[in-house]
DNA sequence: TATTTTTTATTGACGGATCAATCAACAAAA
DNA sequence: TTTTGTTGATTGATCCGTCAATAAAAAATA
């Protein structure tokens, strides 16, 4: 029995099918079955709304990174100096929404796919960017050009680093503490700096 | 024209294999065949000397952290001051043995499937154990321990995070700047500690 | 020493399983 | 009657793992 206006619906479930069934197997060796299965549809009609696997894969990816954004915009909206505006966009990486095990082996899947896939890759580029480029606009306030950069550069390395150990379940358990391994970082370089 | 003793030289020269194929697709995603042709022996021969592909992946998993085991082993040697114990730490991992891109992606694609495999999951918290205890033989001369303790896992996190950055080509770039970054950071969690 | 037998090295061919992608067909709304 | 939604069945490709067969070296036996 169809009903018409199907098309976002499906393509949302299975899109979340799709995270979900990475999440669980830890990978992104999931099969068009399991993926529809999971979204209560048949895979010829996961085939229908997003034609090849990779096409999937690629939105599904597109729709985290999306989800990202917006969180990081809504974050940052609420911010008014430049330091509040770094610890913004750490906490968001370290949110509910996003630090979540089957978000997280999610990315750490494309990440590994993105050495294959030139689609993947470029739109990892392209959030690696805007990740360094929120950071370094509130830096830019508080350090000099190049020491910012530094910093950006370090930060965003320690919230890929303890991305991989969470997926791994070792080390650094929660949020929380996460979190305060970066500030600590950050208020070292930060207040360092302010002293001299 | 079988010639005998083939067998170490035949399973060192299909980790081998192992390893640059890994490396140049990026994921293991990389077939028997494909790692026998490198070896330049049939697939049936790798069945015969390590069973299951997933045995095959386990060895050169192993036959990575053995390298560098002994690597480390080898820096930690020659060191006498805790502070240089630390940073021969991290300079061997940025070492050019270490930090090229086959080995790199294999790391990154190891990381992946470890949360498939309990067994390589086992093998790599040997590994992030080990390291950990090393950063924190060097660090808890200079720092009180708790303190150290959170430095060595802000150190342990950068390092994979910098090797993630290289797998995807992006951020920083070679093996130096890459210890400098890292080199900096402890720099101002070491040397303000010293001044308090 | 000459021979048989065992061990080691190696592969081509194949069975069987998995899975992506297609297609014809059906059902209901417009 | 056209459009939209949906699926079961099928095809074709890929790939792991096995097995029987071959060849040569080493060991055992006559």
């Amino acid at each position: 029995m169809p009903k018409l206006g199907m098309e976002p619906l499906r393509r949302r479930a299975l899109i979340d099918a799709t995270i979900s069934a990475i999440g669980e197997r830890g990978s992104l060796d999931v099969t068009m079955s399991e993926i529809a299965g999971r979204a209560g549809v048949s895979s010829a009609l996961a085939h229908h709304y997003f034609g090849a696997k990779d096409e999937l894969l690629l939105a599904t990816m597109r729709h985290i990174l999306a989800e990202l954004t917006a969180d990081m915009r809504r974050a940052l909206r609420s911010t008014s100096t430049a330091r509040e505006r770094v610890s913004a966009v750490v906490a968001v990486n370290f949110s509910d929404i996003q630090f979540q095990p089957e978000t997280i082996a999610a990315w750490l899947a494309f990440y590994v796919e993105a050495q294959k896939s030139a689609a993947l890759r470029r739109l990892l580029k392209v959030y690696a960017r805007r990740l360094h480029s929120n950071l370094l606009s509130g830096l830019t306030g508080i350090l000099p050009r190049s020491e910012a950069d530094r910093v950006a550069e370090a930060t965003a390395a320690l919230i890929d680093g303890l991305y991989i150990r969470r997926a791994l379940k070792d080390g650094v358990p929660n949020a929380t503490t996460a979190i305060a391994l970066i500030e600590d970082y950050l208020e070292t370089k930060l207040s360092r700096r302010s002293a001299q």
